[in-house]
DNA sequence: TTCTTTATGATACTATAGTCTCATAACGAA
DNA sequence: TTCGTTATGAGACTATAGTATCATAAAGAA
């Protein structure tokens, strides 16, 4: 009984002091991500105040911990978000959201780069499910609207705004074009209200690729 | 003289045998790279028949390696790619654009993975710059219209079809929205018109946000 | 050919990931 | 309190990344 891959729901004697330690673990590696460098496992376990032995019978990978420690300020929740917001402007709901989802983004980039790093290197097939918060939130975004566009158009507004919303996009904006956050609030901004226009000028233009 | 972290011109004596030897294991990595998975330095070494100590002389980290490991199909030169083209209409240069690189990207797919998830895991100050292809393909994509726009907005074009353009619009395809490579062909292609006609009625408009 | 220069190979070294084993200390029940 | 169970700590072990050092072989010039 030496290994227990997943002590997620702590059952059998004990149960409180696992679920402590796994916790303690957890809290801590999320402390070390913020200072935005990869924490060694000695590091963790050291900061948790548990030997190296025990943080690998909680979790069996480094990454595995990580990809696990908690974010800071949690997901914006679509529901929540739009909940008192009586706006049905869908440019104005789309930005509202992207703003919410790229600050949460920043502040915790470089779990989020270790955590899409992971995904990356498992095969795209067989690999875990990867969490997915931004289409919750484009939808809520663009609930006011949506039976407004044909069905085809609608998805396809959902799905290019997927392309800016996520952490992916802050890879771009950072690796790629090096901007920092403000820059790249602009320039993802701009995409997002671009896209949101095109799609209702497709429904308004009646042929998906007609123009005036 | 142990160290030359950066052999790529190769200057002084034996130029030769430095280029055969840093292009050896560049072939070699790129070769074990087709595979899906990410070799050892040990692996990439014994594959271009050079000890590792010498695979370090070129190359600094095995990730700087991976890195620079060539592609298939190399990747579209945009000086090529429209040099017999006379058409200056923008929408359909970005797509041109846009269609060549994505085939090759998906035809590199899973090196490409590897590529992107070792670059995620280094500090984005300090890494081995990523390879850029995307940015040259749209400024040439865009050449006819940069005239026409104004320098701020050609910039945020630019950078807008950044996110579209690279391997993690491809990531995001096929891990976040599950489509296949046409349905992605499809999402970004309007994506990237989407784009380029919103920067033109920008310049139409006068003011950035104005609508009609 | 011979000699100098230098790219390379071999090897040892440290640091970290991850696994495994065993002894111990703490929990919880009697 | 005592006692059995078990989470934990300590440490050895392998594999790989990366560094450093020294001897050798090969290139290129005389």
């Amino acid at each position: 009984m030496a290994r227990e891959d997943d002590a997620r729901r702590a059952e059998g004697p004990r149960a409180n002091q696992k679920l402590r330690t796994r916790k303690d673990l957890l809290v801590a590696a999320a402390r070390l991500l913020q200072d935005g460098r990869t924490p060694t496992m000695d590091e963790v376990a050291e900061a948790a105040l548990v030997s190296r032995a025990t943080a690998y019978r909680y979790f069996p990978t480094l990454e595995a911990l990580l990809v696990e420690a908690p974010l800071q300020g949690a997901a914006p929740d679509a529901e929540a978000l739009f909940a008192d917001d009586p706006s049905t402007d869908p440019e104005q709901r789309v930005d509202k959201a992207l703003a919410a989802l790229q600050r949460m983004t920043y502040r915790n980039a470089p779990q989020l780069r270790i955590m899409l790093a992971q995904s990356l290197g498992t095969a795209p097939g067989d690999a875990p499910r990867r969490q997915n918060r931004r289409t919750q939130l484009i939808e809520a975004a663009l609930a006011p609207v949506r039976e407004q566009l044909d069905a085809a158009t609608y998805r396809k507004l959902c799905r290019a705004l997927a392309l800016v919303f996520g952490t992916e996009a802050m890879i771009v904006c950072t690796d790629v074009l090096d901007l920092d956050e403000a820059a790249a609030r602009e320039v993802t901004g701009w995409t997002a209200q671009a896209l949101v226009r095109a799609a209702l000028d497709d429904r308004a233009a009646g042929t998906p690729r007609g123009r005036p």
